[in-house]
This record gives C-alpha cells, sequence and structure tokens, in this order.
DNA sequence: GGAAGTAGGGAATACGTATTACCACGTTCT
DNA sequence: AGAACGTGGTAATACGTATTCCCTACTTCC
C-alpha cells in the first residue's frame, strides 16, 4: 500500500542547499515573514535547482486551512451535467480552490461520498447530484463547512440551493402557450420526487388553471432523448381529438427526442408546439431549432462560489418560505431562447 | 485567509471518549495494529458519537502517500470530453483514487497546473487536455509520479500515452469509401499540429493514396459543429466536377455539423458519403444516423488506471518506434459503428 | 558616541495522524 | 514452577511545513 516514503525533496533540502534555515524557505515561499529580497531571490533559485515546490498537504495541515472544495457528480451523459461541471471548474479554479471530484453512481453512494469528502477536510461541499439526506447536511454544516446544492435542496436550515427559479420557467412556458391559443396541454416531466423537473412542471400546470386550462403530465424516469421518443409514440397514438397541441419537455434531452419522434408524423410548430428546458447546443441545431430556457448558469456560479467564500452575505433574489422548503435558496431568472418550434408567429 | 484552526475533532479527542490512547484510534480505523475487537468496537462508536473521522491530509502525510491524481482538463464542450471525463472519474473512483482537477483554458496554463498537481504529491497526472511540455513531463516522472496522457503524446521516454489507434481509423474509414467505389476523398481534419486529427487524416490519405486515389484536407481550428457547417458551404461553393464524393470528418462534431450545412442540397449518402469520429450521442439520432468510429473507451479507462496504479508491466498491444515518436504508447483500436451515411448498401 | 529601534535570520514548536518500540499481563508448554 | 510466548495496550516519534519567539547586527537619531 504504501508508496515511496521519501524520494521528494523537502524544504530542509532546500535550506541546505541555499544555506539558510528552513523557515527561510517557508518565507520565501508564503512572503508571510520577514525576508531580504536578495534571500528570497537565492532560495528560489536553489527550490528550483533542488526541483522543490511546497507540499500542499503539509502546508493545508499545519495552517488548519485545505483550499479545496468537494464536487459530487455524476455520469455526465445528459450534456446537461457537463455544461454545468465545466463551468463549475472554471468558477472553481478562478477562486484559487481546488476541487476534489467525488462520482456518484446513485443517490445511495452519496452518503458515503460525503464522509469521505469530510475526511479530506475541505471548505465545503457542492453537491450537482443525487440527494443529501438531512442528517448528512448537518454533519457538514456542524463542522463549519458550507454545503451548496445545485438545482435541488440543501435540506438544511443553513444549507445553501442555487437553482434557476424553475416554477417561473414552467409559467412562462405556459403564458406562451396561452398567447398561441394553444388548447391542449401536455407536460413531459421527470421522475416521481424529482425536485426541478417537478417545480417546472408545477409552475405550468398552475399558471394553465388559473387561465382554466388543464394540463396532463407524463412522468419518465429518465429524462433522456429515448424517453421522449417514447413519448412522441405515445402521443400519436392517441385519438386524434385528444391529442395535445403544446408540449412543455422538463428538459431539452427529452425534447429532442420528441421532436424525432414526431418527425415525418405532425408539422412544428403547426400542429404541436414545443418548449423544452437547458438550452443545450443541440438545441439550435438545424434540425431541431428547439424553443427553450437557457438557465443563467454564469450567474449561478458566481452566486454558488460567493457563497463558498463564505460571502454568504448575498441579497438573495428571492425567498420564499412555504412552497419549496428551503430557506436558503436563491433562484436565478431563467431566459425563454425564442426558435422555431415554438412562440415565432408562424412564418409563411 | 487562515479559516477555522481547530473547530474539528481530532484523534486524540476520540481517544479521550473511548478511554483510550490515540494510537488505538488510529489502529481502529486503520486496523493495521493490533487491537482487540471489543475496543475497536467501542472506539468505532465513540468517534461517531464525536463526529469525528479520519483526516485525509495527516493521514498521507504521514504515510507518504496521498491517494490523489491529478486530472487536467478544459471545457467540456465538445461533448466529446464529457464522454471521457466521465468514464474517467469512474474509472479513479473505483481505483479508490481522488482526482483532482485542474482546468485548463489555454495550453499555457497546462504548464502552471501542472506545478500545482505537483504541489501535491499526487500518485500521478492524467492529461485530458493541452500540451505537456518535455521539462515539465520530465519533471513529474522524475519525482518517480507516473504521467499519462490521453490521445496525445506524453512527451517523455517514461511517458504513458493511451489513445485510440487513430492512423487505423483512418485507413478503416478509407477502405470502406474505396470499396464503395468512392472517387474524390475528403478529409475535415483538425488544427495545424493537433496530434489525433492528424493522425487520422494521416493514415486516411496513406490509405488513400496506396490505393492510388487523392485526398484533400481542410484543417478547422475548432473542429466544432460550425466548423463542420462551414465545410459544408465551402463544399457546396465548388464547381461540381471538383466536388467530393465521399469525406471523413477527423470528429463528430464537424460531422454533425458538415451534415446540417449539406440537408437538403445533396443526399446521403447518394452523392457524398460521411464518417465521422467518436460516436456521440447525437450521431446515432434520427436526424443524423452517422456512420462513425467507437473510441473503446471501456479499455482505455482501464488500461490507464492500470498504468497509474503501477501495474505499468502491461503488454503493449502495439508499438511502433518511427512514426508517432512515443515509446509508451498503448494504441486500442476504434470500432465502426456503421449507420446511414456510409457503409450501408444503398437501401430503398 | 551611546541608546533606541529595525531588519534579517535561526531555533523550536505545532498541526493530526500512523507507526515503532516497548511494557504488562495472562496463557501454554516442558 | 519457570520459561517462552502471544495479546492488548501505551508512550514517543516522524511526516513537512508555517509560525512564533528570540537573537544579532546594523541603522538612525539625539
Amino acid at each position: 500500500m504504501a508508496r515511496r516514503k521519501s524520494g521528494t525533496a523537502t524544504s530542509h533540502d532546500v535550506a541546505r542547499a541555499a544555506n539558510v534555515s528552513q523557515a527561510l524557505v517557508s518565507r520565501a515561499f508564503t512572503g508571510n515573514g520577514r525576508i531580504a529580497p536578495k534571500t528570497r531571490e537565492r532560495i528560489l533559485k536553489a527550490a528550483e535547482a533542488v526541483g522543490w515546490q511546497p507540499n500542499a498537504l503539509a502546508r493545508s495541515m499545519v495552517t488548519g486551512d485545505a483550499p479545496l472544495v468537494a464536487v459530487i457528480t455524476t455520469r455526465l451523459n445528459f450534456d446537461w451535467r457537463a455544461q454545468v461541471l465545466s463551468r463549475l471548474l472554471k468558477a472553481i479554479q478562478e477562486w484559487h480552490l481546488k476541487p476534489l471530484l467525488f462520482y456518484a453512481e446513485s443517490d445511495a453512494e452519496v452518503d458515503r461520498l460525503l464522509d469521505e469528502a469530510l475526511g479530506w477536510r475541505a471548505r465545503g461541499v457542492i453537491v450537482t447530484a443525487g440527494v443529501v439526506r438531512e442528517n448528512r447536511a448537518a454533519a457538514i454544516i456542524d463542522k463549519g463547512q458550507f454545503l451548496v446544492a445545485l438545482n435541488r435542496p440543501a435540506n438544511h436550515d443553513k444549507g445553501f440551493s442555487v437553482a434557476t427559479d424553475n416554477p417561473l420557467g414552467g409559467r412562462m412556458a405556459a403564458k406562451l402557450f396561452l398567447e398561441e391559443g394553444r388548447q391542449r396541454l401536455l407536460v413531459l416531466g421527470g421522475p416521481q420526487g424529482s425536485w426541478a423537473p417537478s417545480l417546472r412542471a408545477e409552475g405550468f400546470s398552475q399558471a394553465a388553471h388559473e387561465a382554466g386550462r388543464q394540463v396532463a403530465v407524463w412522468n419518465n424516469d429518465t429524462m433522456s432523448t429515448e424517453a421522449g421518443r417514447a413519448c412522441a409514440g405515445r402521443l400519436l397514438a392517441l385519438p386524434s381529438a385528444q391529442q395535445p397541441d403544446a408540449v412543455f419537455a422538463t428538459n431539452d434531452a427529452m425534447a429532442l427526442g420528441f421532436l424525432d419522434g414526431l418527425r415525418g408524423h405532425r408539422s412544428i410548430p403547426g400542429d404541436i408546439a414545443l418548449i423544452g428546458f437547458d438550452n443545450l447546443p443541440a438545441a439550435e441545431w438545424a434540425p431541431y431549432r428547439l424553443t427553450t430556457f437557457e438557465q443563467p448558469l454564469e450567474e449561478m456560479m458566481r452566486r454558488l462560489v460567493a457563497h463558498v467564500d463564505g460571502h454568504s452575505e448575498e441579497q438573495p433574489l428571492q425567498r420564499n418560505g412555504a412552497r419549496e422548503q428551503c430557506p436558503g435558496l436563491i433562484r436565478c431568472k431563467p431566459k425563454l431562447i425564442t426558435r422555431m418550434t415554438a412562440g415565432k408567429t408562424e412564418c409563411p
């Protein structure tokens, strides 16, 4: 199990090479104590020669603070996750923190991974996949670390959750359909108990109900393109009087598959209008031209990292107590990207 | 800068709570020394009560071995990178290592990030983006750490490179076109000096030349869908006598954009056959049905991690000295996925 | 010219854990 | 019964760095 015990140089080696004490080597690299510029220069050169640089582990131990952030993620198969992770990594890097990644195949693994993350004494944990059980959330926060959940509940009073304003997105989609005069509304939802997709569907349904329209909801366990294609088949099998003329897919993957399933059978947006969610790159490709919502990833990451760094004195844009049951929730407004599948005045 | 100095519990606290020495607490968690099962149980319970678990940093320091792997990555915008990273993270996790991610926006940043990675005394570095300069590679390997490059050269005698057999893929594509009787061949290449795309293009050209065919190569700086679409426009503007009837795109992103650019103007594969590389999820979507090469990611990751863990006694499948100038190169065979755009007997 | 102050640098210690050396005690074998 | 041995545990030390406290020598000011 144990590897090399001492192959690498230490600050003492550098000290010896530069004819100074080890303390000075440390000072040369941290810039904390008093040191003459000339000797500092000499030490840096000696370190270069020896091929040494500060051991981040030892440094973290003595300062009692490791510049690490744990990030819980999962398979990057749905593209959206890749978009999130990409910008998250960039934001973390710009904050001069190091992301330690934990890959959770299932929600059940999250607990164990959180424990491992705690073991590294990271500044905190960013959860982009899975569910954080309340007692685990408490364990993290009670130790003074932070907990940030992305598009999911933090499950703790002092937890922090950054999310798109999902209900608002749903309401906006419904509003657009109603303005177009659509009558029979359908939602392609996520799994039972999911957070973001359910809130999108709820917002949509609520706005539709207020306008006196009924809404059908079809839940999907995977939210994949395959699921979207299956929904298209299900729709085509319906008696024509019951067929929806407007569909709100709670993510783009489903919307794209749905479009493919309808291709050749229905005209879009003539027969059926469609709105997605996420604005994946593929949404603007020629065969799709999908009207969808862009989540303000830049803003979300900014707010997230701000909280990470203890700047949690943020003014939450909107807090609402009852419905989403998450005190530390920051919601960012989604932006409608209008393309061909909905919202355009029907062109010749 | 400095955070909490001592908020968290230590093994001494646990020892006190369980009425034992600190050494026993350590033994209870590592299972290394002799300890009575009964007291071990008691200690574990005490730790649970105190809310303590081993400090991975301190542990790494004393054992002289941190179970960390540095991973250099970049923007996950081209989907392919997401596929790679996803499986890489999974493989690393299964190996009980922790991936420390470094995000490089440009090749120039890689040097600095490698230094940071060295600072964490990781077991080694996995490079999936950017270029490793030779002196940096040497710095890593001379310290006894490993260096693995994915689909790029390791730039060091003892470096290790896991890649698809890119030239083979190119040759296979050319062979398929030739069997179909295609006459005018075009390659959508990558940037000047790129590694994998260039090898694919070279393999293709070489096989074509052996059969007496000429090959045009169009280089693309970004290899994005937009670049592919631009190439389609360029092709359509050509005099019809010069228009290619077979195109090998060195990645799927370009192939997909190329298809979109041709849509409505040319019939595929009647007028033009097309082969891509990577087998992105979108390649099998209804509007594309792209014939392409799947890279054996599972195998690549397995070999990669095997090397990471010091099992570098691997028998390289194929080593070739001269052409690719990389002694520790492992090449895995790409797999042709035949769909509509090439290789099918043209169906009614 | 002496006193006060300051800059530069060294010795020692702490961080939290794993591990080695060592000790006490009970067991087994002759 | 005495010796050899195994078991369960403790004290002390090392890992590599940051930091505190202290000392020396040099500057500056009256």
